[in-house]
DNA sequence: ATAAAACTACGACGGCTCTCGTACAATGGA
DNA sequence: TCCATTGTACGAGAGCCGTCGTAGTTTTAT
């Protein structure tokens, strides 16, 4: 290993999270999707853990929308990077909006037997 | 008059309202400012009623955004056109969602000084 | 050293968004 | 009838967004 200082990825600070902004990186389906399943696990996730609709490429894109609006923190451990949301930072800056964005998400998700965008599987019974 | 049918504006239905179509109304400034100033007033507003830093036709657009994905409903009297926030529809769909995006708006208001674009007035006392 | 795994950078493409100005339509009052 | 008020439709331009593929970098394992 060479602790490469270059590999530390940017992110905006506490102060510097806009809520259109925020708004902004949660209008994508797929990043609900991303945000959902991170915010349903107990620890960091790597990308590789998402089994998303897109490219590789326009995977890292929307996880750098998602990491720029400061919605979640990454960070590099060996080739995977890490993922997790910055729920302290949101909580703090705009209370229980991505608790009420979660659970909308679940209940349109509910509401459209799960045949929408942002729906984690879509893998129907029969 | 004429009861013109033909001024009838199309609204989603509250089934066809998206999550992600709200947000993504609800992520720029100015419909943030727009949604803000109708979610304080007690009965509906005229679009001329709002002093926003754009051109009418733009006006018009992100009155219209708002309208097709569920945020606000809109009906002619006279000239003017009123509009409302769909509050019951957004309630039982997305609950405590509106309420959360408003008042992270007015905390970043405060926080930022009354500097951002989604503050109403920036009138400062002087 | 070589190879595999994980992710990024870059350039490109089509499409949508925000903005505007101008011209037009509907209503209500003089 | 004529006109002022209010808002729309349309076309245009600049810019951003989501998507991709290809080539490259960093790390780990063999």
């Amino acid at each position: 290993m060479t602790t490469n200082a270059a590999r530390v990825l940017a992110h905006p600070s506490r102060e510097e999270i806009r809520v259109e902004g925020v708004l902004h990186a949660l209008s994508d389906p797929i990043r609900l999707r991303i945000v959902r399943q991170l915010a349903g696990a107990t620890d960091e996730q790597a990308c590789s853990r998402f089994d998303l609709p897109v490219s590789k490429s326009t995977t890292t894109h929307h996880f750098r929308v998602l990491r720029e609006n400061g919605v979640i923190a990454q960070f590099y451990r060996g080739t995977a990077k890490l993922s997790c949301v910055r729920t302290e930072d949101l909580d703090a800056l705009f209370p229980g909006l991505l608790d009420s964005v979660l659970a909308g998400v679940d209940l349109q998700a509910e509401r459209l037997g799960r045949a929408d965008a942002s729906a984690p599987a879509a893998a129907g019974p029969a």
